[in-house]
DNA sequence: TCTCATTGATTACATATGTAGTCGTTAAGA
DNA sequence: TCTTAACGACTACATATGTAATCAATGAGA
């Protein structure tokens, strides 16, 4: 109902999933590699997004296929307003100025900004 | 170094804090109506925001006072990184577009942004 | 057919977090 | 001086999260 709450952990599982489904759960620990968490664990982390709701499964022979039952945009953009409302009082320029300053944001990320811009302001 | 974590309930605790201080811990309870916590719940947030090296004391007779030990640039900073790092691999375009779509930024934010902008170009 | 590796289900356990309660001490008022 | 209210310290307990291990069933290979 409430869109889910997903964790830090799980999300790497969600973007896996995101980026390619139906998979099955050794499918994805394999993807997970830079994680370098047991397959346990990745098993752990997705009986508990089934149970959130944030993901779906499928029987296919003794086994699940799972895929993503939120989309992805759903859930940053909730992190999202979350954040700036929590940090800033949901502005979004003191945000930008944070990214701005601590790594610098590339030409195209400047670029893509202003064309953002631009077309809220029409 | 290692900024401490601040829970969401813990930075409210500080946000009251960050606006005034040094306060005592009853003070801050009553700072924080809005929450609607015990003063109970508000000492066992600033303790553990003691422990965590965010929040300063100084007795004044049998008391405390608190204040910040960490300001809230490097935390807002830090958290609004994490999670452009985490949902879009820093990158500050399609946060800001999130923050557009979900409830509209006024003109002034917009406007903010512009001028933002036009800095980060210079 | 028999064995075993794999799968989902269940259980485990430490730390973080939300939300308090109890206790011993002490300053301040009667 | 005696009492009490308030303070910090310690304790409590449920849920979330990170990180697995065990168990029972079963399909696939010997």
């Amino acid at each position: 109902m409430t869109l889910p709450n997903i964790s830090e952990a799980e999300m790497h599982v969600m973007d896996v999933l995101w980026r390619e489904h139906p998979l099955a759960a050794a499918d994805i620990a394999q993807r997970l590699d830079a994680q370098d968490w047991s397959q346990r664990t990745v098993k752990t982390l997705l009986s508990r997004l089934v149970e959130k709701g944030a993901v779906g499964t499928k029987p296919q022979g003794r086994r699940f296929l799972y895929s993503p039952a939120v989309e992805r945009g759903t859930v940053t953009g909730r992190a999202t307003r979350h954040l700036a409302d929590r940090l800033f009082g949901g502005r979004a320029a003191p945000l930008v100025a944070h990214l701005a300053e601590g790594k610098g944001l590339s030409d195209d990320d400047i670029a893509e900004l202003e064309a953002l811009i631009a077309e809220l302001k029409s």
